[in-house]
DNA sequence: TCATGAACACACTGTTCATTT
DNA sequence: AAATGAACAGTGTGTTCATGA
């Protein structure tokens, strides 16, 4: 196993709780971390994003939808990549987040571990 | 910058932090990180051990000594590399750790974050 | 510029192998 | 088996490039 949860991982996290949430499209999700996550000190690369939703897909979690993202399309030719869940993505999606939940927790049991130990914090 | 911090820089902090305690040798070490992180679901490598404490060498912050590892050399023959701290590399050292505390507490950040989002602790 | 995707290069890591005692 | 080190292979990731609307 590897010593810390992969970024990847991490973001498939997200982007299925954004997914259910219907928020969109990969570049409006990616836009929302960025912003969600400035103030950490953390910016998600694009590719990490594109290639978090192509592995969802291909786990047979999501499905695709292609939009024109403006109603009236005289003005907007912009298309969209929508995703949504197959039928049972649903409970893949359940077992996987309880994966990644094991591994958050083990990360953060040993960043803890590295804090007290290193740092002298008490509790 | 990475994601996460990087299992090297992780382990440098404790190495750091053992060589002060004249905890000795690196396969010694191997083995006390070893069962420290057991419990925590880690197990840190040998090659990562050795890695780690090569660049604190080459970094100015360690230098080696070497010594047989039993006092009787009639009997034991085995010898050990012992780590020492250089003239400066009490204050590299510092500078170091002020670093990685800095990383360290960003990554608690991200991941407390993705807890609190993800899996709904309120406080 | 928005939106998606792919290519490329590289650092980090895990496993294995080598060597000596 | 203890101890150190190096080689090798593979994955994840960041940057850059490409494309269309």
């Amino acid at each position: 196993m590897a010593f810390m949860i992969a970024q990847r991982a991490f973001l498939k996290l997200y982007l299925i709780k954004m997914v259910e949430d219907r928020r969109g499209y990969g570049y409006q999700m990616l836009d929302d971390l960025k912003a969600e996550f400035k103030p950490l000190g953390y910016t998600p690369p694009q590719s990490e994003i594109y290639r978090a939703l192509h592995e969802l897909v291909q786990e047979g979690i999501l499905f695709r939808t292609k939009k024109l993202k403006g109603n009236d399309p005289s003005v907007d030719f912009q298309e969209i990549v929508l995703y949504h869940f197959t039928s049972d993505g649903k409970e893949k999606a359940a077992l996987y987040r309880k994966q990644i939940k094991t591994d958050l927790d083990r990360c953060l049991g040993i960043l803890h571990k590295a804090e007290h130990d290193n740092f002298g914090y008490t509790s």
